[in-house]
DNA sequence: CAATGCAGGTAAACC
DNA sequence: TGGTTTACCTGCATT
């Protein structure tokens, strides 16, 4: 099964770390709590942005995007242009998925993404609705986008590093080099197996394992 | 200094 | 049809 030496290692590091991750955790929460699609459109915008990229530096080209009032209103152009020179990887295909992402911004309906994930029977179907609807995110990231508004208890965010790490403690026999939509869900459950024996949340081992590589807690 | 590794992957083309 | 490969793209740290 799991390897015990691991699992006690992480059992410990988990300890240590609890309260500071959940500290974090209800950052996450107080964003859906409070959330307006002003607050949640910035937070999807990140997440279309973070493959292969750096997730701080995504993060500022977000902030600048938002400063400069180029989130809502900015051309494909200029938007690529300005995230490149911020050192956001593929920028004119995350640019187009900023201006397809506003679609979903409809002035007609207040607040038209938040109702939109709350008009699902769970996380499970929202998501896949993300996946579906949403260009420029695939499992990864629509699980990542729905962690960050506190709505990823369930939720599995399966990047190389969390996968190096379910490897290592035998969650799964093997780190697979591109993931199908079958594949994701057969791991996410693995992950989700190990979290009910571990203990230790979804949500918690997700930041811990990344803060584990990392060494820093950030989104 | 040149070469390689790394950054929280995804869409589209391919056979 | 479905699994696999490739284009997207670049700055910065390490060897």
């Amino acid at each position: 099964m799991y390897d015990k030496t691991k699992l006690n290692e992480l059992t410990r590091l988990w300890k240590l770390k609890k309260d500071e991750l959940d500290k974090r955790l209800l950052d996450f929460i107080e964003v859906w709590e409070k959330a307006s699609d002003r607050h949640i459109f910035p937070e999807l915008v990140f997440c279309l942005f973070t493959p292969q990229s750096k997730a701080k530096t995504c993060w500022a080209a977000v902030q600048t995007l938002s400063k400069q009032n180029l989130l809502y209103k900015g051309k494909k152009n200029r938007i690529a242009t300005m995230i490149g020179h911020l050192g956001v990887r593929f920028k004119n295909n995350k640019a187009g998925y900023v201006l397809e992402a506003r679609k979903l911004l409809d002035k007609s309906c207040k607040n038209a993404i938040k109702r939109k994930i709350e008009s699902f029977k769970d996380i499970l179907e929202a998501r896949q609705w993300l996946v579906k609807n949403v260009k420029g995110l695939g499992y990864k990231e629509a699980s990542h986008f729905l962690r960050n508004l506190g709505l990823g208890e369930n939720l599995a965010i399966l990047d190389r590093h969390i996968l190096k790490n379910l490897k290592a403690l035998n969650v799964i026999d093997s780190t697979p080099k591109s993931l199908t939509e079958q594949l994701y869900l057969d791991i996410e459950n693995k992950m989700l197996a190990f979290s009910k024996k571990s203990k230790i949340p979804m949500n918690h081992l997700d930041l811990l394992l990344w803060y584990k590589e990392a060494g820093e807690i950030f989104k």
